[in-house]
Parts: structure tokens; sequence; C-alpha cells
RNA sequence: UGGGUUAUAGUGUAAUGGUAGCACUACAGAUUUUGAUUCUGUCCGUCUAGGUUCGAAUCCUAGUAACCCAACCA
């Protein structure tokens, strides 16, 4: 039964490495710094990462790598391991690379002492004039000739807090003249007196990236090590110092990392627009983070599915927002509640229909019986959709306009007798009567309408604010515009409508539920959102054919 | 213009010398008490030029384009 899927390029090397018995089993680990929240670039990784630990049987570590202690918060380390559980997903340890500090120092002393590293007093300035550019070599820093034993005493000195920031650092004694930037005596360590959020002011001096990254994997013997394409150049650095420092030989692969249509992907970027305030936190829900994205009502299903299908590969992309919003409805049209909501209200009256009568009509809850059924009541006065009404019938036109007759969802047909206006010229009743033999489930008309539209009843109906999104940039890819990114920021992703009402069973709900307000989208309860003022979100719309129509015309 | 990486429909991703497939998008139709869902169909592709081969997306040569690398960031 199950269909010969093809595997990504990891997954080939994973499989021939349990082939010929490299490893016995694999370990990988998802290793985020806690100086932001995660986004949809980083789900990509976790879906990655701990699936393949999940598909070969393996494990998947956790790893904060919180090497730059002015940066970084705990903040960020809670919603982090807060995300990747939502997401679905358990690691088999919580580790931090600052729990490696003092064997990183050891490793540090010992490359030292293998002459393979010196203590460098030059400024940040001296060093990059020294370093030369891709064209042009470098030149050795007179510093590079010291003695083992000089630099094994000014390393401790670092290490007991003896200099300022800045004064001293150590470096890889490697080649000033490599083609490869990053092997011209790269920076190990550097001084910051700074205080760290997990081991406060124990420490003075801080490993950077590419001595702490490489190495951590080798601790936790980490066979496959997987980062984005950016870190190529450094791989032969990974190599280089897990060899020098004869340590387990984890290695690292890279993919490209997600780039998506209509908005941006980079904590930098993201910040600034937290920063800035376009946009009203981490959790906004028009951001890319996973919390945004909670919030506003994505399932981690949808999100799992679609870093499936965007795939694995070492090729820039950029992919379809579309293709997101595709994995969001087919998760949601399985799972949402289906309710009535009128977003842009305007009453419809059933003049044949007794004043003071209500009934209580029956619904479906679900796409398939096994959601139930729920009480909608019904009323001689309803709100409906101001869209769903035209003065004159265009073509194609399936819902109301007088002489027409629509089917009022799970009630009774009716048939459009008139209208009034108010003194703005605006339509402020729509006038219909019913056919009480249509009553949904016991039709005995032989009748049909072309259209079907939901309703609330007046009465009845509940009072709640709905927020409506768009996408957030009004181009493709802000990178191939002209100017700043957030020249192109569209102004209008954020609408809210104050005076929607909903059906009374929406009074019971958690953040948790997904609701399709029919014909309307998909929808959640905010997380502001209280017993007397109810405050949805609209997490999607449903696909519009009848939109299409009128856009062609 | 030093080094590295990558090029397959509009987008993403397969095909590992042997029928260029799948998904999204777009378009058309059927069904529908959601103009949703579901179902059916259509359009559209191997960066370029040579070469090897019975046969090339795949191998070779030469181009072209895009991205990355000169932070005491990760």
């Amino acid at each position: 039964m199950s269909e010969e899927k093809s595997l990504n390029f990891i997954e080939e090397i994973i499989e021939a490495d349990l082939a010929n018995g490299k490893y016995p089993t694999i370990l990988t680990r998802f290793p985020p710094e806690p100086n932001g929240y995660l986004h949809i670039g980083h789900a990509k990784s976790i879906c990655l990462n701990f699936g393949l630990g999940i598909k070969y049987g393996g494990k998947t570590n956790l790893r904060f790598d919180d090497t730059n202690p002015v940066k970084e918060d705990t903040e960020y380390v809670d919603s982090i391991k807060e995300d990747v559980q939502w997401l679905g997903f358990n690691w088999e340890k919580e580790l931090y690379a600052s729990d490696y500090f003092e064997q990183l120092y050891l490793l540090a002393v010992d490359l030292i002492k293998k002459g393979l590293a010196y203590v460098d007093d030059l400024s940040a300035e001296e060093i990059a004039a020294l370093k030369g550019t891709p064209t042009v070599p470098g030149m050795d820093s007179t510093n590079r000739a010291r003695t083992i034993n000089e630099n094994l005493v000014l390393f401790a000195e670092m290490k007991a807090g003896k200099y300022k920031d800045g004064e001293k650092v150590l470096r890889a004694k490697i080649d000033m003249a490599s083609p490869n930037m990053h092997l011209r005596d790269p920076l190990l360590y550097r001084i910051k007196h700074a205080h760290h959020h997990r081991t406060g002011d124990a420490w003075c001096i801080y490993p950077m990236y590419d001595f702490a990254h490489g190495q951590s994997d080798s601790i936790e013997n980490i066979t496959h090590s997987i980062c984005t394409l950016e870190f190529i150049p450094h791989r032969e650095l990974y190599d280089w110092l897990i060899e020098k420092l004869e340590i387990f030989p984890s290695e690292q692969y890279e993919f490209a990392r997600l780039n998506m249509t209509y908005t941006v992907i980079s904590k930098r970027k993201l910040l600034q627009l937290v920063n800035e305030g376009h946009v009203q936190g981490w959790d906004d829900p028009r951001m890319p983070t996973i919390s945004g994205m909670r919030r506003r009502g994505f399932t981690a299903e949808s999100i799992r599915n679609f870093c499936e299908k965007i795939g694995v590969a070492r090729r820039e992309n950029m992919i379809d927002f579309s293709l997101l919003e595709f994995c969001l409805r087919e998760d949601l049209n399985k799972s949402a509640l289906r309710v009535m909501g009128v977003l842009d209200p305007v009453k419809l009256i059933i003049t044949n229909y007794p004043d003071t009568q209500t009934e209580e009509l029956v619904s479906e809850n679900g796409p398939d019986d096994a959601y139930g059924t729920r009480i909608v009541p019904f009323s001689k006065e309803l709100w409906v959709e101001r869209e769903d009404f035209m003065e004159e019938a265009a073509k194609k036109w399936f819902r109301l306009a007088p002489g027409a007759r629509v089917r009022l969802k799970s009630a009774y047909i009716v048939q459009c007798d008139g209208f009034t206006k108010d003194e703005n010229g605006l339509v402020n009743e729509i006038h219909c009567s019913y056919l009480p033999e249509t009553k949904s489930g016991s039709d005995t008309s032989g009748l049909s309408a072309k259209g079907t539209i939901h309703w609330v009843s007046v009465p009845h109906a509940l009072p709640a604010e709905v927020r409506l999104y768009e996408r957030l940039f009004k181009v493709e890819n802000t990178a191939s515009e002209e100017g700043d990114f957030k020249e192109y920021i569209n102004e209008d992703s954020l609408k809210i409508i104050s005076n929607a009402w909903v059906e009374p069973s929406l009074q019971t709900g958690t953040t948790a539920t997904r609701y399709q307000f029919l014909r309307k989208g998909y929808f959640c309860l905010d997380k502001e959102s209280t017993a007397d003022k109810l405050v949805f979100n609209r997490t999607v719309t449903l696909k519009d054919a009848w939109l299409k129509e009128v856009k062609k015309h």
C-alpha cells in the first residue's frame, strides 16, 4: 500500500550512514539562539531535525546556543520551548551551550597546548585590516608567534578577568592566506564582562559560534548537525576544530532556508516590526512567528504538513504564501465547527412570520455526521450579510435581490419582496416572505434556491468584535525591491469590525476551538476575548469563486 | 573581478544514463442547503551552446545567472 516516497538529500545521507554502519543510530539537534521568538523558518528546521529523529528511530536534542550574553534572555528560552512543544515535538534533552563553558575552556587550552591557538592583543579594527579581502591574502599578526606558555598564561588571565572587553582575543592559528575567510585565524574567544542569563557573572570570556557550536555537537555526540546554507563556509573550520581537538566527529550538512512571499522571515526584520510598532508584538496574528500564527488560529498539524510539502533542498526558494493557506484550510476544513456569524450586518425582516414566534432549528456542526448537530434560534428579524443583497441582481447572482429566492441555511427559502433605505441612501431593511413548507429537513415544496446564505436571529444574536488580517507586505519579495523593506508594509493588514453578530452557541468556547463561520472563513477566539466581549480572529478566508467572478469584470 | 553553493512548469519538489512525475497556483466543468468541501479535466518545464552515448535533466567542456563569505553576531 505505502507508496515509494522519494528521499531528500539528508535522508539519503542518513540511510547510507545507517546502512554502512557508520552510526548505529542518529542524534540530531535543534539549536536556536535564545535572542528572539521562533518563526516559520525555524518550524522548517524543527520539523526537519525532529522529523529525522522520529523517522530513523533516533533522538533530537533541544540546545540553546547561548554564547552571547548581551543578546539573550530567559524570556526567549521559555517561548522557544513552548513553541517546539506546541508544534508537537519532544526533545531528548534540554541543553545549553553555556553548560559546556568549562569544557569548552579546556578544549581551548588543549588547542593552545597543541600550538594551534594564540592570544592576540590587536583591536577589532586592526584584526579586520590584517585579514585582507577575498581577493587579497591576509597578513599575520605579530602576536601569532607567541609561545605556548605565554598563550597559556594570557588566556588564563583573560578568563580571570584581568583584561577589559576587546583588549584580547583567542584565535585559531590556521592560514591567513586561505581563500576561505573563515580560516584566516578565526576568533575563538572574546572578552565580555556581561551578565549571562544562566551562568550569571561566572564568566567574562565567551566562545564564538565557531568554537561553541561544533564542539557542543561533538560533546553531545550529534551525528548529523543540520544548519542553513550560509554556514557552508564555516564547515571547513567546523571540521578543522574537531580534527585537531580529536573529539567526536559530528558532521555538518546544510539546507536552504525558507523564504515566503508577502512576508519577511528574519529575526532582525521581525524585531524591527515589533520595536517600531508596525505590529503589536511578537505574537501579533500577522507575524510569521510560531506564536503569532498560533494566535491567528493556525494548527500545529497544518504547519507540519506545510513543512513536509515544501521539501528540503540546497537551492534558494520562495514559497507561495498560498501553499501555507492551502495546508491551513485543508486541516481546518476537517476539524472546524460550523457556525454562523454576520460581519457586515443588515436587517432582514420576514413579513409573513409571526411577530413573537421563535423556532429552534437544527444545524450540523461539522463536515460529517460525527460532529453532531446544534440548535440555532430563528425569528422574524435576522441579521444577514450586506454583501449578500443587491438592489439589482447581477449576472449569475444567486443571492438576495428583489424578486429573487434564496435558502436561509438550515431554515427556510425566502422570497425577497423589497427593501428600504435610510436617509443616507443605505439599505437598512430587506423585506422577505418565507415559504413555510420549505423548512430545512422537512421540505415538501419541491422548490429549490440557487443560493444559500447564512444569518443570525436579531433577538438572539451575540455582539462580537472580529479582526480581519491581510498579508503584511504589499509585494511578494521585499528583498528584490528598491529601498528598505518597511516601505512595502501593507497598512491595511488589520481591519477591525466592532459590530459583528454571531449565533448564541459561540458564547462558550476556548482559544483552542476552531470555527468556520459559514461562507466567511475560519475563525478562532483571540486571547483578548472575554465572556462580555467576544473577540474573533479570522485565521483565513474560504476560497471564494464569486469574488473571482467579480474581479474578472 | 578570490573562494564557495545552486540552476527542472508561475511556485516548490521528484526522476540516481532508459516514458520528465507529484503538489500548490491559474483556468474550465460536474456535484453541493457553505459560490466552501469533494470530483473531473486543461495550460505550462529540464539556464545556454557544444560534446560523449543506441539513448542525457542526469556524464564531459565552455559559458550565463542567482545566492553566500572579509561581525570580538549566531
